[in-house]
DNA sequence: TATATTTGCTTAATCGATTAAGCAAATGTA
DNA sequence: TACATTTGCTTAATCGATTAAGCAAATATA
C-alpha cells in the first residue's frame, strides 16, 4: 500500500524540473512549453497525483466550500433545492457542507460557527422556525462571505433573498376556495415571527377582505405546523359551534394531520371542508383524497441561489443589499378542493 | 470592516512573544505557564481570534471532515441517520459533507471523487441502486481512509457495514401475515443485484417454504421500488386469475403506490388483501388504512456508523476487514395487516 | 556546592500548492 | 552587430498552524 499521496514534488523529481513548474504545466500556465505540459500531466497519471485541497486552499485563501445551513433535509422541497444548489455548484468547483438546524435556533448558531470555522466561501441558508434573533447572521455577513437566504428569510439583514410570492398565493388559494363556494374559510397557519408565514397570513386576510367576507379571529391559527399541530388544530376547528367549510393550511405535513381528524370524523372532503394545503410534497398526490397545494418551484429556488452566491463571488464589490427574486407560486388543484 | 483575519502571529505580537507559543496556549500545553495561558486567551478573545482550520489540517494531514454518500435525503430514513451521524461526529470535532446519488451510479463516482478531492478523513456510503461496480469503493480503500457502509452495502468490499437483518425481516412479515390466514403472499422487491434486497427476497422464499406454502413465481417481482413500480406492479398482480391475499412491498414507497391501486380497485385493505411496507416511513402512519412496515432503528444505524468511523480513526492499526453490526428489525403492525 | 531535572519559552522546519521575482537562453528587431 | 523582448524555467516567499529540537533560567537533588 503507497503511503504517501504523490505530490507535485514527487513529479518534479520525476522530471528533474521544480515544483513550481509543475504546478504550472497542471494549471496550463503559458510560460511552459507544450512538451514539458504533456510530460507533467503523463507523469501526474501515472503517478495517479491528486492535487492536495488543503494546501491550495490555505496558499489561495479559499476553500472551495459552500456551507448550506436548513431545517431539515427530509422534506422534498429541500432536498430538491439541495440537489439542485450542488449541481450548479459542483459545475463552478464547489462543493457543498450541508447542516440540517432541526428548526432548533440553538442548533443553527452551532452549525454557522462550524461552517465559519470550516472556512467556507459563502453560506446559503433558510432559517429554522425559532430564529428570531439574527446575530448569528450579521456575524456571517461581518465574516465578509456571500450570505444567501432562500424561503424562509428576513428582510432586516439586507442580503439576498430567493422564495415565493407568498403573499400571493395565498390570493389564489382564497380566491380559488371562493369559487367552489366556500365562505367560511380558516387558515391553519404558522407564526407571524417568520417573515413567509405572515405574509401567507396577511395575504389571506385581505383576500377575505378583498372578495367581501367576514374576518373571523377563530379560524386563524398560529402554529408550528407538524403533522401533529395539522391534527391538533383541525380538532379545535371542528369544535366550533360555526365550523368552516374550507381549510387553508400553510404547510403540507399539517394538511396532512388536518385530513386524516377530518376523515376519522367521517367528514366528507372536498364536500363538507375543502382543504388545501402549501408546498407540493409528493405525498399530497398519494393521500386519499389528494390535496391541493401550493409548488413552491424548489428546483428554480436551488438554481438561482447557487447563482447568487457565484454572482456574489465574481462580483466581490457589489456591495451587500436586500435584493429579492421572488417567484410566482402554482395553485395545483387536487381532489381535496375540486 | 476589518479585512484580515486575526491570527497566531497577531496575538503574538501583542504580547511579544514566538507563535509556537501562542499555539500552545491554545492548546493547554503543559509547558506554558498559567499566566501566559490566561493572557494568550484573553487576546485571543479581544481580537476575536478563530483558527484557521486549513492551515492546522494541512499541517495535522486531516481535515476533520467526514463525507456521506446517500441516494436522496428526503426519505426519513436517511435524515435521520444523517441526524445522528452529525450529533455523533460534531461532538468528535468533525464536521460531515453529505452528498446524494440520486440512485445514479455516475452520480456516486463523482461524488467520491469530489470527497477523496477534499480531504475528507473517512467516508460512510449506502449505495445507489445501480451500483454493482465497486472500483470507486476500492479507490477509497486503497487510499488509506476508513469506508463504513450502512444500508445498502456489499460484503465484497470487506469493510465495517451497519444495517439491519434483511433476511429476518421477511420471516418477521411472512409469519405475521399467515398467522392471519393469509395464503398467496406476493414479494413485489427490489432488484437482486442489491444486497439488502436479494437478502430480502431470500428470506421470503425461505419463510414460505418454511411454513409448507408453495413458491409462485408470478408472486416474486423485481423493480426500483418508486411509488410508480408500487402502483404499476400491484396492477399486474390485481391481473392475475389468482389473485394474491397479502402484498409484502420492499419500500413504503412502493407500499404507497400498491395501496393506492387497491383504494382505486376498490379493495378492501385488509379484508380482502393485507399490505406490508418496508422502513418505517413516517406517511405509513397517516394514510388510510395506515400501512404495517418494518422500523429500520435509523438512528441506532447513525449512531453506530459513526461511532465505528471513531473506532477506525482511533486505531487505524488495526487492519480493514468485513465487520457486520446487524440489527434486530422490527415489525409496526398497523391497519394494513390487521 | 555541584549536578540533574524541570519549566517556559524560542527557533526553525514542515504540511503542499501557489506565485512574485528573477535569470539565462532563445528569438526578434533595428 | 547591439539591444529588446519573449520563452521557459528556477528560487524563494507565502498561506497559518503545528511541532521537533534546543536553550537558558529556575528549581530540585545529592
Amino acid at each position: 500500500m503507497n503511503k504517501k499521496r504523490t505530490t507535485i514534488k514527487d513529479i518534479a523529481n520525476e522530471l528533474n524540473i521544480s515544483p513550481a513548474a509543475v504546478s504550472k504545466a497542471l494549471h496550463n500556465d503559458s510560460r511552459i512549453s507544450t512538451k514539458t505540459k504533456a510530460a507533467v500531466k503523463r507523469v501526474a497519471k501515472e503517478l495517479n497525483y491528486q492535487p492536495n485541497h488543503l494546501a491550495s486552499a490555505l496558499r489561495k485563501g479559499k476553500s472551495n466550500l459552500v456551507g448550506v445551513v436548513v431545517p431539515k433535509t427530509n422534506s422534498n422541497f429541500f432536498s430538491s433545492v439541495i440537489e439542485q444548489l450542488e449541481a450548479v455548484l459542483n459545475k463552478a468547483g464547489y462543493n457543498i457542507i450541508i447542516t440540517q438546524s432541526n428548526e432548533s435556533f440553538e442548533k443553527e448558531c452551532k452549525n454557522i460557527d462550524t461552517l465559519l470555522y470550516t472556512q467556507v466561501d459563502g453560506i446559503i441558508a433558510s432559517m429554522a422556525n425559532e430564529t428570531v434573533d439574527l446575530s448569528y447572521y450579521e456575524k456571517i455577513k461581518s465574516n465578509g462571505i456571500p450570505l444567501i437566504l432562500f424561503d424562509r428569510g428576513e428582510n432586516d439583514l439586507n442580503v439576498d433573498y430567493i422564495g415565493i410570492n407568498d403573499y400571493e398565493s395565498s390570493h389564489l388559494i382564497v380566491k380559488h376556495l371562493i369559487s367552489k363556494g366556500c365562505k367560511r374559510i380558516a387558515h391553519i397557519g404558522g407564526y407571524k415571527r417568520t417573515r413567509i408565514f405572515n405574509n401567507r397570513i396577511k395575504g389571506y386576510i385581505d383576500a377575505i377582505e378583498k372578495n367581501n367576507l367576514p374576518i373571523d379571529a377563530n379560524l386563524i391559527i398560529e402554529s408550528s405546523l407538524t403533522v401533529e399541530d395539522g391534527r391538533h388544530e383541525m380538532e379545535r376547528l371542528l369544535e366550533l359551534k360555526n365550523r368552516p367549510d374550507a381549510v387553508y393550511v400553510a404547510s403540507d405535513n399539517a394538511a396532512l394531520g388536518a385530513l386524516q381528524v377530518l376523515n376519522e370524523h367521517n367528514i366528507k372532503v372536498p364536500e363538507d371542508i375543502r382543504l388545501i394545503g402549501f408546498g407540493n410534497e409528493p405525498f399530497t398526490s398519494l393521500v386519499t383524497p389528494s390535496i391541493s397545494s401550493i409548488e413552491q418551484h424548489s428546483k428554480d429556488i436551488g438554481r438561482l441561489a447557487a447563482e447568487t452566491f457565484l454572482k456574489r463571488i465574481a462580483e466581490p464589490e457589489l456591495k451587500q443589499t436586500l435584493n429579492k427574486i421572488i417567484l410566482d407560486a402554482e395553485l395545483i388543484v387536487r381532489d381535496s378542493s375540486r
